[in-house]
DNA sequence: TATTAAATGATAAAAATTATCATTTGAATT
DNA sequence: AATTCAAATGATAATTTTTATCATTTAATA
């Protein structure tokens, strides 16, 4: 369990109980949704407004402390910001996996063969997890 | 100019005025997101429902005839289905290319890797257009 | 041309997100 | 420890986005 206390004062938000138990959640969960971390929050704080929990993703992804995944054909997840990779999602629990692959040799070949400045690849796998294979 | 008429209708879908010009939107522009789309629309039908874009995007959807295309940090655009391929999304222009990408030798890694059954691979890159990198 | 299921348009309703603002609080200062 | 104050929270209104409803129209078939 990381103390993000400080982490949180590193880039200028401060440390309030609703902010460490949103990053509490993602670090243990990995990737929330929105209204499931509503639901997570609501569970800690008695009252807790929709309106902070929206407020905070927005201004922690501004300040590029947590990161919004896009997946196809479902909602969106949120993770804390960390070293670049790609994702696994499963079409049948929503669950998201990191992994870590290398994008360079694909990059390479877009640079070469196109005029695009790359900033960033995005990689998104959906099939079915190991654990939704049986069943 | 292809005329959709015919298309349409072996996806069961009526081939009315309206989805004719969707589809042609769609293959001229390429990548045409919601508001954009109605914006167009607009200009061609004195009085298009909203409601109208939205269940036509929705119903082409679920018959694979369109697919949607998520990106990062924009909104979504749709285009027509076609070959499997990855995206270049313009992060000043907000404009999307669509690039052909070998992406099986990444699904065979992650095949052998991880136990994940792999449906599809969704990439999109962002960075500067051609365009855009001259100003 | 008549028939009919499907599509459209108008609009209400619902869901998602953002804005506002009085009150509270974290963190720095005394 | 008490004071100060910008920032954060919670309540809620407002806005935006998307879906549902339904009377009317229309594409397709006969
Ligand atoms: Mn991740
Ligand atoms: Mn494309
Ligand atoms: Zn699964
Ligand atoms: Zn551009």
């Amino acid at each position: 369990m990381i103390n993000y206390t400080d982490i949180l004062r590193e880039h200028n938000l401060k440390a309030t109980p609703q902010r460490l138990a949103i990053t509490n959640e993602l670090y243990t969960k990995g990737h929330v949704s929105i209204e499931s971390l509503y639901e997570l929050m609501v569970k800690k704080f008695n009252s807790i407004s929709l309106a902070t929990i929206y407020k905070n993703i927005n201004l922690m992804q501004k300040n590029s402390f947590i990161q919004e995944v896009k997946i196809p054909q479902a909602k969106s997840v949120y993770e804390l910001t960390k070293a670049s990779h790609s994702h696994l999602a499963c079409t049948k629990c929503l669950g998201v996996e990191d992994i870590t692959i290398d994008l360079n040799v694909i990059i390479d070949t877009i640079t070469k063969t196109s005029s695009f400045k790359i900033d960033s690849a995005n990689l998104v796998v959906s099939g079915i997890c190991k654990n939704c294979q049986r069943s």
